[in-house]
RNA sequence: GGCGCAUUCGUCUAGGGGUCCAGGACGCCGCCCUCUCACGGCGGUAACACGGGUUCGAAUCCCGUAUGCGCUACCA
């Protein structure tokens, strides 16, 4: 019944009061997903008419987070600033055909008349008082040079529509106030102007958040006096913090290019807000793009607000990070690398691309798999004193480190099938089982007592960097970590 | 205050009158795999906000209550 079909334009209408928002992302998402699914269009469109708060930097940080977390629009950026003539213009028409009227009502008279209302417990509406004036009084007022707004004239029916999201909403005329569509100054105000632009750019499916609801009427009403066809509404419930209120700030992050910067995989990102208040249908969660396209449906979008869970975020990061060919992962990786030193070639591919592998599976970010792989390249590592106290009072230790070290120098071919049997030889030799080898190998090595397979660390790792952290490793065991101070 | 929207495991959700003493996922716990960690596999923990109806039968429909959120501007 709510099922979209045909070739939509759809629009996504940010204020670039900030860095994109997930929220903000998200309608984003499943406006690019309705627009991908059924054809048609989407439009970008900056509404930045509020000169205060309105940043043109931001107006390129939303753009490149919307790239990044690969939502495409086929139209714009349009500035609704540079059309605000347009939208003063249609607004005089209004004026012309009856469908708006001059208010002279002095702000602060109004302002005091809805706090008496709210006193009283009543719902405040404007009292029409200026749509009574008659075209003289009118005309005399203007020639006095009284300020004026134009205001919405709204209709006495209810107005009712039907949301693609929560179904048939209806909205009495007591709840339907003469908003203003021109202030007193001649600018326009956000109603007017997304109506405008709305009607101008050929929207056919607004879908946008639930913080517009109780606007539509208002939005409806305009449709109709321009004799515009009404879009469909679909109207998306919020995004909660962990403490269930709004998310915000002080919680964690809530912009895009913060989840970018930790470490999260624009794949990932998309796939969780997506299913933040969408399921699919099936009980498969990571989906591409691509899916989630031909899956897509206005009918599964939920209607009630969802918490962010980052622990969730984290996990299908993880999965990304593991399941993804390396190859899409290497450019988002570079950033991370080069914060590392391991950036812009700097060290052997086939090394890197081998460690990366081997480390994927462990990693939830793409900083902590950028970090994970450090101990590949670096010419000398540190140790934890206190982890490797264990190592330093078996004497057999240093010494089985040196032993291995010098087998598997001798090694003619660098493979792990061979490394293996030489550690499983010296530790036979000494009567010790071979955890007793390879746990200490592990953190000479990489400095970590847990990570992956030894034997596949050791081959990646290579022939000489291996002796190399082996009997510093073994020196320091007899030396340093006996005379440093243990702490 | 008024108007509106929402309410299933801690979290994301499936469910649209009987198939539900409620299914999946994250998290947590246990087991398996195993040189450690992770991945993976197996198992476990845990929910229909409350109260009234309607009905042979309600998580599913209706009405209240509670809670949360949104709007209530010559902000967007």
């Amino acid at each position: 019944m709510t099922e979209v079909r045909g070739p939509v334009r759809v629009r996504f209408a940010p204020s670039p009061t900030g860095f994109l928002h997930v929220g903000g992302a998200r309608t984003a998402i499943y406006n690019d997903l309705l627009r991908q699914s059924a054809g048609g269009a989407f439009v970008l469109r900056i509404e930045d008419t509020d000169r205060e708060r309105s940043d043109e930097a931001m107006t390129h940080q939303i753009q490149s987070a919307l790239q990044w977390v690969g939502v495409e629009w086929d139209e714009g950026p349009f500035l609704q600033s540079e059309r605000l003539d347009r939208h003063r213009a249609r607004a005089e028409e209004l004026l012309a055909s009856g469908g708006a009227y001059r208010c002279f009502c002095p702000p602060e008279e109004l302002d005091r008349q809805r706090q008496e209302a709210q006193r009283r417990g009543d719902a405040f509406r404007y009292p029409r008082t200026c749509l009574r004036l008659s075209e003289a009084e009118v005309r005399e007022r203007l020639a006095r040079g009284e300020p004026f707004a134009v205001r919405c004239r709204m209709p006495d029916e209810p107005i009712r529509f039907h949301d693609l999201v929560r179904g048939d909403m209806e909205f009495p005329p007591e709840a339907l106030d003469d908003f203003v569509l021109l202030r007193s100054d001649g600018t326009p105000t956000y109603h007017l102007s997304v109506v405008v632009d709305d009607v101008d750019m050929g929207i056919t499916h607004v879908i946008r958040g639930e913080d517009h609801l109780s606007n539509t009427p208002k939005h409806i009403a305009l449709f109709r006096a321009f004799g515009a066809v009404v879009p469909a509404f679909g109207h998306l419930p919020l995004i909660l913090g962990p403490d269930r209120k709004r998310l915000s700030k002080r919680i964690g992050s809530t912009a895009v290019e913060e989840f970018r910067a930790e470490g999260f995989l624009p794949q990932a990102l998309y796939n969780f807000l997506a299913l933040l208040g969408w399921n699919p249908g099936g009980e498969r969660e990571i989906l591409s793009r691509r899916e989630m396209i031909e899956l897509f449906s206005v009918e599964r979008l939920n209607a009630s607000a969802a918490v962010f869970d980052r622990e969730k975020l984290g996990w299908m990061n993880a999965q990304y990070l593991s399941g993804l060919p390396l190859a899409e992962i290497r450019p988002h990786l570079e950033p991370f690398l080069a914060e590392v030193g391991l950036g812009g070639g700097k060290v052997d591919e086939a090394r890197l691309a081998a460690a990366l592998e081997l480390h994927r599976t462990r990693a939830r970010t793409l900083r902590d798999l950028a970090q994970a792989v450090v101990p590949y390249f670096a010419s000398q590592l540190d140790y934890d004193q206190a982890l490797c106290g264990k190592y330093v009072d078996d004497p057999k230790v240093a010494e089985g480190l040196g032993a291995l070290r010098e087998r598997l120098l001798a090694l003619p071919e660098w493979e792990k099938g061979a490394i293996e049997a030489e550690l499983r030889a010296v530790a036979e030799a000494r009567g010790v089982k071979a955890g007793a080898i390879i746990h200490p190998t592990r953190m000479a090595l990489s400095g970590a007592s847990a990570g992956p397979p030894l034997f596949d660390l050791l081959e990646v790792m290579g022939q000489e960097a291996t002796a190399r952290h082996l009997e510093r490793f073994a020196a320091c065991l007899r030396e340093e970590f006996r005379t440093a101070p243990t702490g």
